[in-house]
DNA sequence: GCAAGATACATCCATATGGAACAATTGTGT
DNA sequence: ACACAATTGTTCCATATGGATGTATCTTGC
């Protein structure tokens, strides 16, 4: 294997994450990478987006959370959330109700079916992210949620001036 | 504005942030919004998905990189990239050359025109990045990045054993 | 109380995406 | 030297995705 004058893998990401976008450039490798990992094994292994548990899991954690709120937690196309909440009601997993204060907006419900699913993949997550972090201490972990909502707080995420 | 017992979205987020997902939640988070952001943008604006300026990027910083190896630098299903290459080329950003060593691989090198594209969009994501990490002092950007790469080294973000 | 605009959600449609199968080339073991 | 496995990159195809539009309902201004 002669490679060429290509350098090996980890030195050519320590170049990138020394680079001037280092910082974007390294918490999204993190992202993606997991992704390869996590969202290939949802979608195989339960046959639906992983933003069909995402979706589960908040209105879970919300009962009677709307379409609408869902986006708040895990910003994607709206037309895309749509979709799978029509999958888990489809699914038997949600179940939605007409609100009474506004006829537009669905409520909705996890049925226990799909309360036991959320509990089953959240167990395989929450391994999937011990595993992850496996690297960093306590405090490391404590110290990269606090930086990490500290930028997801900042409004500046959502909206931006330069595009 | 009923809103039916449904929280406001940051008391959600909050809630969301100290469950126990809370890390895989916060970063997840983040670069999902970004690319809300950043990934609409650039496919608007230069007609192209996202990893066509990663792997660009990749070309120019490495000069000579195959394909391969730009799965290193952005993981991504391999046929995307192969895609994507293939549209940098048709658009005269990038180069690709036969490599004597071995003829299975294409050796890539920016155009000049690449190169000046690149350092446009480049200039746009920094302004973007600095954008991001606003609420952050120099010194947390440095834990912040720290950290990421300290996760982005170790091997278990890639593979699973419980996935 | 009624148009005009805003909002919640669904649907249409063109395109992007990723798994699988493929072709071409290289490496390996005997 | 020759079969066989591994590697690089491409193509096929079924499905996912997101922007635009549509429909129903609600809110606002007058």
């Amino acid at each position: 294997m002669i490679n060429e004058g290509s350098k090996p893998a980890t030195e050519m990401l320590d170049q990138m994450f020394g680079s001037e976008l280092r910082y974007l450039l390294a918490v999204s490798y993190i992202v993606l990478s997991n992704n390869q990992v996590t969202s290939r094994h949802i979608e195989r292994e339960y046959q639906m987006p992983v933003h069909g548990w995402s979706a589960l899991y908040a209105i879970t954690s919300f009962p009677g959370l709307r379409s609408k709120d869902i986006q708040h937690l895990f910003p994607r196309p709206q037309n895309s959330i749509s979709r799978v909440v029509r999958l888990l009601v489809d699914r038997d997993l949600v179940r939605e109700e007409v609100s009474k204060a506004d006829a537009r907006a669905k409520l909705l419900y996890a049925t226990p079916k799909g309360t036991e699913l959320l509990a089953e993949i959240k167990a395989k997550v929450l391994s999937r992210q011990n595993e992850m972090l496996g690297s960093l201490t306590d405090s490391e972990r404590e110290d990269f949620l606090k930086l990490c909502r500290k930028i997801a707080a900042d409004p500046s995420l959502h909206r931006s001036k330069t595009m």
